[in-house]
RNA sequence: GCGAGCGUAGCACAAUGGAUAGUGUAGUGGCCUCCGAAGCCAUUGAUCCGGGUUCGACUCCCGGCGCUCGCACCA
């Protein structure tokens, strides 16, 4: 019986050659969509043009993919679905059957469940950093994007309400960048306005040079917050803060170097928060900035007749809408320039809009802040295509990313007048300090110097997933335990099952993900190990997701069943088997996993390590 | 008053109009002589109420109820 045993052989080693050279899509579920319009035709359905096959990413139990356009198209025209789903299978190319096994199910659904060798093709085609940044990068390739995101005031301490932006805003910078754009962060600061005439009278009344050079935005707070209370409403105080407000604005020497001081203090205590969470801002353009900039906006909205005088102020209407128009009961104007003539934040970020588009070339701009400011930006953004229209400038894509605020106990946002505000610098101090004393219990033979880099990786991790991981929209009670939680669908759960991958290389004294061993593996057999495969296949779906709807939380999901399938394949199927041709699909599959979970967390701006 | 967002097990969350609504945590019962038990396996438990659209609704529409927030010179 040699030539049978040997017919095989060659069967397959061919194979693995014409995988290897055939093209394998990034995104699989992208070929069916076409395959199954061209079989729809192919067919001779009646009206198959119009047919949509609707393509899904299935719950496992059913298949990698489904199409879920039959049902619809048949009742649509009074046809059977499963005889439809049924004509529509047969006629699928032969590529298709060679890479799925198809079947229909239920009504009329069409269910595709990958081949093992369709999955180990996969597997091997996207086997690097390079490999995965080379197929995402097709999404947003050759666009400038503009995200704003963080942007506290200056002169203030951040605190735990102004975590989500920037945690979520350098996800979706990462998620952006990953799929092909270019970047640009930009720190919208809060850097100009009325605070800061109050600013400076208490601080030539009341600063402590001691403990402006030990704690300086501490104290500057602590001025801001004297100058308030001792500037109430109608008083003479206030008269003299508007006035030291009114210096500055004019330019006063003195004034202005005040200002730039409290400027440089505040970012540089941002900055100790923003190198803790992985962020560095490619600009700092606060609202000051815009300060000369809103002539023009004043000038162009009046002169192309967007904005009207209105009791002495500059305000835009916009009739065609519900909320925003003048015919309402309280009419609820985007307020341009007050009726004293000054600015508000509406002239400085409509000036805004038109700088990323002109300055930057934005095709995209992303503002991320909570719900609240949600009016605020839909009439901006109304105001800004009115206005771009008639000025005929190009229009950037706008997105305004909200989120819940965070509350207290009580119910109520947390606000930063009021004290007992959380800080985040010592949110993120206690979320490294639990995670030390956990990493220390569980691992006490690691020098303290590794324990302090785990817990610091670990913690601030912590408090990243908490806040990417969910979607809501609604508020969120702050609590310590939830926010530094360690067990379960946490940064500690994937951090865990990146060290364990780490530990399986390190202990056969192979580089991590090393890929030399991969042409002896043996095709995927185990149940385990398949459904690790199709998972890992499930990521390009998970990043489309992500980066399309601006929402982080698909892809910690997905990283979380990922690390999920990890750990049930690690429970059941031992790598380090005698048996060459196992090992190495295993170590494959670990490889991958291992590529796939990393560069997720990156994506997310989590820090991996390889050890805790 | 007008409007927006939210309402899913005890608690905290998920579900791009699809199949038996998923997970964590807490509870219960198992699993370390064996690549790391910060883990794995099993199990109890839920869509605010009432209509509508659809072959199919947590999802879309209408009407209630509840919570949070926004509504002219603060940002």
């Amino acid at each position: 019986m040699p030539s049978a045993n040997r017919t095989p052989r060659l069967r397959a080693a061919r194979r693995i050659r014409f995988s290897g050279a055939m093209h394998v899509s990034f995104n699989l579920a992208a070929d069916l969509d076409p395959a199954l319009k061209s079989a729809a035709l192919a067919a001779g359905l009646p009206d198959a043009a119009a047919f949509t096959p609707e393509i899904r990413t299935a719950d496992p139990k059913h298949g990698d993919f489904q199409a879920n356009g039959t049902l619809g198209f048949a009742k649509a025209r009074k046809l059977n679905p499963r005889a439809v789903a049924e004509q529509i299978v047969t006629a699928l190319p032969a590529s298709i059957r060679e890479s799925y096994d198809v079947s229909i199910a239920g009504p009329g659904f069409i269910n595709f469940t990958l081949k093992p060798a369709m999955l180990l093709a996969w597997l091997r085609a996207y086997s690097t950093p390079a490999a995965l940044t080379a197929g995402a990068a097709s999404a947003h390739a050759g666009q400038t994007w503009v995200v704003d995101y963080s942007s506290p005031n200056t002169a203030k301490q951040m605190h735990v309400g102004h975590l989500r932006s920037a945690v979520i805003g350098e996800a979706i910078c990462r998620l952006l960048t990953f799929t092909g754009a270019k970047v640009i962060r930009d720190n919208h600061l809060g850097d100009w306005g009325t605070q800061f005439g109050k600013l400076i009278y208490g601080f030539k009344r009341w600063a402590d040079p001691v403990a402006l050079a030990t704690d300086p935005i501490e104290e500057l707070e602590r001025i801001y917050k004297l100058g308030h209370a001792a500037t109430p409403d109608d008083s003479p105080e206030l008269d003299e803060a508007r006035r030291e407000l009114v210096a500055l604005q004019n330019g006063d020497p003195e004034s202005v170097a005040l200002w730039k001081k409290f400027s440089d203090v505040s970012l540089a205590a941002f900055q100790q928060i923003y190198d803790r969470l992985g962020i560095r801002f490619d600009y700092n353009l606060g609202e000051s900035f815009y300060n000369d900039k809103v002539g023009r906006v004043y000038s162009e909205l009046l002169g192309t007749k967007i904005a009207e005088d209105s009791a002495g102020a500059l305000v835009v209407f916009h009739d065609e809408h519900p909320r925003f128009s003048r015919n309402t009961e309280r009419p609820n104007p985007f307020m341009v320039r007050k009726a004293d003539g000054a600015s508000g934040y509406a002239s400085t970020d409509l000036a805004t809009a038109l700088y990323r588009t002109e300055h930057f070339g934005a095709h995209g701009i992303v503002v991320v802040t909570d719900f609240r400011q949600g009016d605020h930006f839909e009439q901006l953004f109304l105001t800004v295509k009115k206005w771009f229209a008639a000025k005929h400038y190009r229009l950037p894509e706008l997105h305004h990313v909200t989120f819940g605020a965070v509350t207290g106990e009580d119910g109520k946002a947390l606000k930063t007048r009021d004290g007992g505000t959380i800080k985040l610098k010592a949110l993120l101090d206690e979320a490294e300090e639990r995670a030390f004393a956990i990493v220390t219990e569980k691992n006490p033979d690691l020098p303290e110097s590794e324990r302090r880099d785990i817990a610091r990786a670990v913690g601030i991790g912590a408090v990243q997933y908490a806040d990417l991981s969910q979607n809501r929209s609604s508020n969120y009670v702050f609590s310590w335990d939830k926010m530094l939680a360690l067990d379960g669908n946490t940064a500690t759960y994937l951090l865990y099952a990146v060290t364990r991958l780490h530990s399986i290389f390190r202990k056969l004294n192979l580089p991590a993900g090393d890929t030399a061993q991969e042409s002896a593996a043996s095709p995927l057999e185990t149940s385990a190990e398949l459904t690790l495969a199709r998972k890992l296949a499930k990521f390009p779906d998970a990043i489309r997701l992500a980066a399309d709807s601006l929402r982080p939380h698909f892809l910690c999901l997905y990283l979380y069943e990922l690390a999920g399938e990890f750990s049930a394949f690690y429970t059941s199927d031992k790598v380090a088997v005698d048996e060459a041709p196992v090992r190495a699909r295993r170590l494959l599959l670990c490889s991958r996993t291992l590529l796939t979970l990393e560069t997720g967390l990156h994506l997310l701006g989590l820090r991996t390590i390889t050890r805790m």
